[in-house]
This record gives structure tokens, C-alpha cells and sequence, in this order.
DNA sequence: TTCGGTTTTGCAAACGTGTGTAATTTGGCG
DNA sequence: CGCCAAATTACACACGTTTGCAAAACCGAA
């Protein structure tokens, strides 16, 4: 059953030299060389034979794996999951790994020590770099160090960690540029579904973004909260907003399209009783009726990023810097203004 | 800078035993004790220089390293990441990790190839077990057993491959009771937006459905074909669609979501003018206008199943039994019948 | 005290690969 | 033919952990 695999000391023997020329021939190191005859006619067995390294034991050896690990967060609807395969196509793209983790945020209580947990589990498992999508909680900078302790790169993305090169999206500057657009076409009474704007976190960058926007023009800003970003919550928030505001701007597009569905039920038109514009630039976004505006967020461009970085940072280029990525305003019909677009 | 990490010899040597002792106080082997006294100062010295043990030893030692691979297919919209997401979730609870890796469907032209490749690449690596979404082509078992060649067990979803135990949908069946439901609403001209039903592979299945229930009641089957499964190319077709049919099955929600909105641009309206269903039970189907007539796809329970069926094989209770899972058709507004429900 | 048996521990090999150092071969030139 | 340097190869150890086997320690009973 189990049978055992071909290993350099099998293509060794049969071969009649040592599996250390094995070894060079097949990995051209570049201390001592192998004669081009020999390295031929290694290479014909190991072709023959159909060898294939153990990759644990080069690692093993080496201190190098070729895999990097992936810690995600639950949550934010689709955007795991699509987030995850931007992710594996970047990587794969500079033939690493993914050695996928994701840590639970909603179901925790404590999501910072499965945090730490997961990431114990991915250095013993030797690792070369980790993308850590951060929590942004006060002592992260510190936990990851303690960690990781500087054995191996980390790159963050979702919320900077001081101290750690990372990727962020200014949600902040485009939820401002969102709620201005609102008050541009002359709204006043404009409510926010999503987190609140003094917390931490990604959440409570994007509410910041709308009250800033709302206290520069001396709007009184107002936020209901949601649970996950989830279709289902903008759809029972619906009720408390409907005759509270003219405007709302949305967390999510999911946040939205269930709104709007709410609303519709109750007989509140959108845009005309309400206008609406959501985030993310999800795929359907442009096919509800009325298609949502909404802010484009680059997921891919994210991931790309954060590879481009990982990539820096082993090779010792870059230590510590924020890769700041923003996002832009796409306005579709529900808003009411008079553009319609249906471009990506 | 790159600190050594602590190692069993480490704490052997400040405690005074040998290493071999230190490995058998941590991992409680059976056939060799060790005394509680020399476990609990084992312990307490480890805890005390925060020791870790080094997976990638260990599992090149053993020969098991506790983690799992998941080759999933790219395309189906949001299906990957969700996909994914729900397979990390059911192998977290199994306390494995996974290796995660896409081979490409859409951009490559041999996605056989593709996916030999990345299988190497996980066996190579040392994975326990490979969870695989499969192809479904012809050569597909073979090429499995070549690469893996019995020496890891091994998993199938999406489409079954003989001689490896593995989980499916019925979609076939899901398709033919979606159909026949819009039969006995009255419609005949019914059209298919998804693949023909003359290939292999899970859209041919879904096709297959779609076929079966026409050609039952008599009524002519046709099928227009859509790219990946996305809201454009659904709102793409919708114009061919238009004046030829009076109810439509879709083999996506989001195709769905597409076609529904290039038809209300159009001045056809749904349900009234044309009837839609979709399939996929996303979290927006729920709240779109009109909501959609679906069939729930338990993704989590395919990557539930799959983890299930994972152990039994790993433990040997088990070798090449297929466990089929069928989804139930959800009922709204956008196929005309009276019954609008709301529940997911 | 001595013996037999049991429990606990140490020794050493093994897993597959990489790599430094020493040994061998090769080749050119006097 | 002999010598030296350069090119090529072999030997041996390292990486951190597990594990079979032998040795040691312990314990109770004769």
C-alpha cells in the first residue's frame, strides 16, 4: 500500500554516485558545480524514475518552504471568500503556497487569542512570510512581535499595524467623498448603517469618513449599527430608517440591496423618497433595480499589493511602510442623481 | 536578527535528560512512559521558554503533518471563495490545516495539466489528504491515481470520480424539479441559461436536469449558453431571451440577477411577462426585487460531508462511497407563484 | 543481599535534503 | 612524465523530532 517514494539516495544508487551530486545537479547550487555530463544524466533518471523532492525535508533543510501563510478574518459577507481567492492567484503568481487560516471574529469572544493561536500554528509550521488581515485591536503591533519575533516578514493588510509594512484602504476618504455626494445633491438628513465612528478598526474608518463629511458641513450625523455586513441586517434596519432621513449610506453593498428592499416593501421609493449608496462595487451592485452607487473597493489590488510588498520585504527592500490604496466613487442610479452607469 | 528557536535539546540540556525523554513527556507516546514528575518539570521548563515544536520536523519525522490539502476550481462567481471559506471552517473543527490552492478553469486551456501540477505540488509537500474538486473529465481517476498514487487518501466534490470516495449534488435532479415547477405554473416555452446538457462535468448535470423535465412533458428544450457564471453575461443574454420564452431557468442566482435586469430595461417585466428561477440560494436572493425562485446549494454541507467522509477514509473505516446531497427549491416572487417567502 | 520484573531513561538510528570540507579526478603546461 | 590549479565528486554532518532497543534505576519479595 503505502509505497515509499523515490528519494535522491534511490536516483544515487542507481546511478553510481553520491546523493549529495544528486542534489546539486538537481538543484544547481552555485558553490560547487556539477559537470554538465553528469548533471544530463541525473536529470534522464530523475525523469525516468519520475522522481519528485520531498519538499518537507527541503524545507526542513533549507529554512525555507516556498509557502506563505494567509491568517483571513471571518466576516464582511462575500469578501472572505473572494478576498481569499484574490490571494491565491497573487501568490500563485510568484509560486508561493497559501496556507490558509482563518481566524473567527464573530464567534469568539476573544478574537485576538485565536489570532495568536493561528499564527503559532502557521511559524511552527515554518512558514516564509505571513499576510495577516489585522484586527486592529490596540495590542496587535505588540502580540504579532511577540509571535513572530521578527523571524519572519509579515505584511498586513486590512488596518495598519505600527511597525509592520501593510496595506490599507482609505475608507475613511471614501466614505467623505460618498456622504459629500449625497449632501451635493442637496440632502441633509443623512443616516449611516454601519459601525460607529469611535471605535478602531475598519468599521469605524468607514463611519469616520461619513462623519467628517457630515460635521464640515454642520449636518448632524447619526449611525445605526449593523451586525455582519450582511444583506439580512440592512433589511430589518429598514423599518427604524424610513422616515428619519432622505439619504443613507450603506457599509456594504449587501447592507444596501437589503435596505432597499426593505423600503420598497414599506412603499418608500428609491431614490426618490430615499436615496442610497453602498460599498464595495460588489458584482451585482450594477444589476439590482435601481443599481446600486457605491464605492469601488480593489480587492485584487489588495492582494496584489500585499504580495508586492511580501516580495520587497524578503528580499530585505523595504521594512516598514503603508501601502495607502483608495477607492472610488462609481454613481449608479440609486443615489437619484441623473448619471446612470453600468461600467465596472 | 533571525533568532534560533527553542528546540527539545534546548530544554533537555537545562533540565538535565535527554532530548528523547523531553519528546516523550510532550507527546505522550504509549509504549514508552515517562514519570509525572519528569512530565510535569518537562512542562513547566517548556512553558517557561515558551517552547514550540517544530511541525515541519515533526511531520517530516512522522511522516503526518496534520495538514490537508484543498485544490479547489476557479470560477462560479462567488461560489470558490465561499467554497473555501467552508472548508476551512469544518477542517478547523478537525484541527487540520489547510493548503489551499486554485487550479485555473477559465484561463488555462489545459486545466488538466493545471491540476496535476498543483496535486504534485501538495503531495510533495506533505499534505494528510487532499480534499479535490474535480474536472469531472474523462481521464480524471487516472490522472488522480497517478499522481497520488494511493499513498494519500483522497476526497472528491463537484463531480464524482470513480474509485475515490467522494460528495455531489445532485443537480440534476434540483434542475428537473425547478423545471417542472415552472411546467406546472403553465409555461412551455421554457429556456435554459447555463451549459448544454450534452457535456460532462456540474454544468452539463445541471443541463441534464433542465432537459430531463422537458423532454418528459414533451416540450422542447434549449439551451443558451452563458461564460462564467456571472450577473453581466446573464444580462448580456437577455436581450436574445426577450420575445422567444416566457419563463427561464438559470444555473446561477447571479445569472439571474442579470437577466431579470436586462429584461425590466427592456420594458418585459418579471414575473408577469417572463418567469425566472435561479440556483444557488445566495445570501441576495432573498432581497433582490423581484426576489428570486432558488435552489439552495448547501455548501457547507458539501465541505461538512467532505471533512466527514476525509476522517472515515484517513482511519480506514471507509474506501469509495459517494454521498449525494440534494437541494430543496425555494420558492419567491420571481417565478409568478402566489407564494412569496422570505426564509433562507 | 540478591534476584526478577517493571518502570523509567538514554542511546542511536532514521526521515530526505542541503552544504562545508576534504579528496579525487581532470587538464594544461613545462 | 610530472606538477599545480581547477573542476568535479565523495564524505559526513546538520536540521528537529520520533522511536526501537538496550541500559539503568527502582521496587518488592525471597
Amino acid at each position: 500500500m503505502e509505497k515509499k517514494r523515490v528519494t535522491i539516495k534511490d536516483l544515487a544508487k542507481t546511478l553510481g554516485v553520491s546523493h549529495s551530486t544528486v542534489s546539486r545537479a538537481l538543484s544547481r547550487s552555485k558553490a560547487h558545480m556539477v559537470s554538465e555530463e553528469t548533471r544530463r544524466r541525473v536529470k534522464q533518471v530523475a525523469e525516468e524514475f519520475s522522481y519528485r523532492p520531498n519538499l518537507l525535508a527541503k524545507g526542513f533543510a533549507t529554512g525555507r518552504t516556498g509557502t506563505l501563510g494567509l491568517l483571513a478574518r471571518e466576516g464582511y459577507q462575500e469578501q472572505a471568500g473572494a478576498q481569499i481567492e484574490s490571494f491565491l492567484r497573487a501568490a500563485d503568481d510568484r509560486n508561493y503556497r497559501l496556507l490558509v487560516g482563518m481566524s473567527a471574529e464573530w464567534d469568539s469572544p476573544t478574537p485576538e487569542i485565536d489570532q495568536a493561536t493561528q499564527m503559532e500554528q502557521f511559524v511552527s509550521r515554518g512558514i516564509d512570510g505571513l499576510l495577516l488581515q489585522t484586527i486592529g485591536d490596540e495590542g496587535e503591533p505588540e502580540r504579532i512581535r511577540g509571535v513572530v519575533d521578527g523571524r519572519i516578514p509579515v505584511v498586513t493588510f486590512n488596518y495598519p499595524a505600527p511597525g509592520f509594512p501593510g496595506v490599507v484602504l482609505d475608507f475613511t476618504a471614501g466614505f467623505c467623498r460618498a456622504t459629500e455626494h449625497l449632501i451635493a445633491l442637496g440632502h441633509e438628513r443623512i443616516g449611516f448603517l454601519g459601525e460607529s465612528w469611535d471605535g478602531s478598526g475598519q468599521g469605524a474608518a468607514r463611519g469616520r469618513g461619513y462623519f467628517n463629511a457630515m460635521h464640515a458641513h454642520g449636518l448632524h450625523p447619526e449611525s445605526l449599527p449593523v451586525g455582519r455586513y450582511q444583506t439580512e441586517s440592512g433589511y430589518r434596519l429598514s423599518r427604524e430608517v424610513k422616515d428619519r432621513f432622505t439619504a443613507l449610506v450603506c457599509c456594504s453593498d449587501y447592507t444596501a440591496i437589503g435596505v432597499c428592499r426593505g423600503l420598497d416593501e414599506s412603499g418608500v421609493r428609491v431614490p426618490e423618497d430615499v436615496a442610497v449608496v453602498g460599498s464595495g462595487d460588489s458584482d451585482v451592485s450594477a444589476f439590482v433595480t435601481p443599481s446600486l452607487t457605491t464605492q469601488s473597493t480593489p480587492i485584487r489590488g489588495i492582494a496584489h499589493a500585499a504580495m508586492e510588498l511580501m516580495r520587497k520585504v524578503i528580499d530585505g527592500r523595504e521594512v516598514a511602510c503603508q501601502v495607502v490604496l483608495s477607492s472610488s466613487l462609481i454613481v449608479r442610479e440609486s443615489c437619484g442623481s441623473a448619471i446612470a452607469d453600468r461600467s465596472r
